[in-house]
RNA sequence: GUGGGCGUAGCCUAGCGGUUAAGGCACCUGGUUGUGGCCCAGGAGAUCGAGGGUUCGAAUCCCUCCGUCCACCCCA
């Protein structure tokens, strides 16, 4: 900010690609979240809430360095203290040092856990991609075996079931472990050697630190050579191979229909073996809604014993376009159920208590404005989508009742007021 | 990070070089004494995204920045 604009009025926004999540989309958040929350204790995961900065190196050691992610979308600062933090770009790598720091090695494994949490990257904002969105993930710790693979994918496509998305395409891959890929990428590296003036300039850096990438690459120039480069899948070990073939069997048990993209490699560096992807139908750029994968090697990097894990991030701001875009039906959020009207200055303190009592009831009451005329009150408890209004004047004060309207037809009696609560919660 | 479109009150839009920036929705207040949704009347709300420049004069033209959207890229 320059000075001119510190000393004028400017108005503040929300920081670039970060959004506010106003009440009108309350509906939606609240039912993506209590249907991962469901979804997710119905397989036996429990939640875990891990900080939103953690030490820089945690990030930079685990994503990998020669990821996009890493080199240029993370967030880092440093504190007061001089310590290098960063804010989080990933779910994983958090919940693995938690898994660490807390000894849940010592838990039945595999440990089953969940999260929501709030995801950074330093990013271009366009529709669908922000630099704060939010991820809803599960974390499988400790069980390598085909069969989770299997389940962890079965929680998210039975989420996106229970919240009605439709037309999902889920893209699954193998991309090998520390003993075929280091062979794969070789063969790789010999094939692409010598073709290298026909490729993009990310390419040529890729081809350096992470020639896996260059599968994925969506440069026009770099199809042809795509196409005809050696596929992972062929030079997959005997127990990669295994592993996948029984997730397949897995997943076709489980009637969950798949793609299998053998250029599907993703951006962070710690996946071995499975990956995915759920793609909905429209086309865009930000179309892919939920992935994730198998990381055995992560743990171990972060300074464990040798330890297999996997999961998924899925994110929320996504889904609900996604939700929108198809119609999907959504749990509403309730109006008021009372909206308690007044018409003097001494009826106020009893509309606070009449308003009180009903809340204890368990009956949602909204009290109306000070100094507002009766008829501004009721249109003040129409805007609000209110049931009922009860009415607070001399004569209720003096006789211990309220007369209580019913907003939908216009029906009034008069209700003492040890009865209102029962009253309120009838009709 | 690259290229392009857009930016007028909370929202949608008119105005596209010439005096007090117009309308709709929403909001507030009234239409007599304690009654909503329709109608009617009135009110409040805009340094025309910000800064600079051209001009006698700019919301209207130019530049820079910011934001947003689209494509690339990246990914959830």
């Amino acid at each position: 900010m320059t000075e001119d604009e510190e000393k004028g009025q400017r108005r503040f926004q929300a920081p670039r690609g970060a959004n506010d999540v106003l009440p009108e989309d309350e509906a939606y958040w609240r039912f993506v979240r209590e249907t991962g929350e469901r979804i997710c204790h119905s397989f036996g995961y429990r939640r875990i809430d891990t900080p939103v900065f953690e030490d820089a190196r945690l990030f930079l050691r685990g994503a990998g360095e020669g990821t996009d992610i890493v080199e240029k979308e993370v967030y880092i600062f440093e504190d007061r203290g001089g310590d290098r933090l960063a804010l989080r770009p990933e779910g994983t790598a958090n919940v693995c040092r938690a898994y660490l720091e807390h000894g849940m090695q010592s838990l039945p494994q595999p440990v089953r856990l969940f999260y929501f949490s709030p995801v950074f990257r330093y990013d271009r904002p366009q529709a669908g991609r922000y630099r704060q969105h939010t991820q809803i993930g599960i974390e499988a710790i400790g069980d390598g075996s085909p069969l989770v693979d299997a389940e962890t994918i079965d929680v998210l496509s039975s989420y996106y079931d229970a919240l009605g998305l439709s037309g999902l395409t889920l893209h699954l891959n193998s991309i090998g472990d520390s003993n075929c890929r280091p062979t794969y990428v070789q063969s790789l590296r010999d094939y692409y050697e010598g073709k290298l003036g026909g490729v993009c300039g990310d390419c040529k850096v890729r081809f350096e630190k992470s020639p896996l990438r260059m599968l994925d690459c969506k440069e026009r120039g770099c199809r042809p050579l795509i196409e005809a480069a050696p596929l992972i899948s062929d030079s997959l070990c005997e127990d990669c191979d295994q592993h996948f073939t029984a997730l397949q069997s897995h997943l076709a048990a489980l009637d969950i229909d798949f793609v299998h993209n053998p250029r599907l490699v993703r951006g962070l560096d710690y996946y071995t073996r499975t990956v995915f992807e759920f793609m909905p139908k429209e086309e865009g750029a930000q179309s892919v809604i939920g992935g994730g994968g198998r990381y055995d090697g992560l743990i171990e990097l972060l300074g464990g014993r040798s330890t297999p894990g996997i999961g998924f991030g899925s994110g929320l701001e996504r889904i609900i376009i996604n939700l929108k875009r198809q119609n999907a039906p959504i749990p509403e959020i309730a109006a008021p159920r009372v909206y308690v009207a007044h018409l003097s200055e001494a009826a106020q303190g009893a509309a606070l208590g009449i308003a009180r009592e009903l809340r204890r009831g368990d009956v949602a009451a909204v009290v109306g404005g000070a100094g507002r005329s009766l008829k501004a009150q009721l249109r003040h408890a129409d805007g609000l989508g209110a049931r009922y209004a009860a009415i607070l004047g001399d004569k209720e004060l003096a006789s211990g009742e309220v007369t209580l309207r019913d907003m939908a037809n216009g029906e009034q009696r008069s209700v003492a007021n040890a009865d209102l609560v029962a009253a309120a919660k009838t009709g």
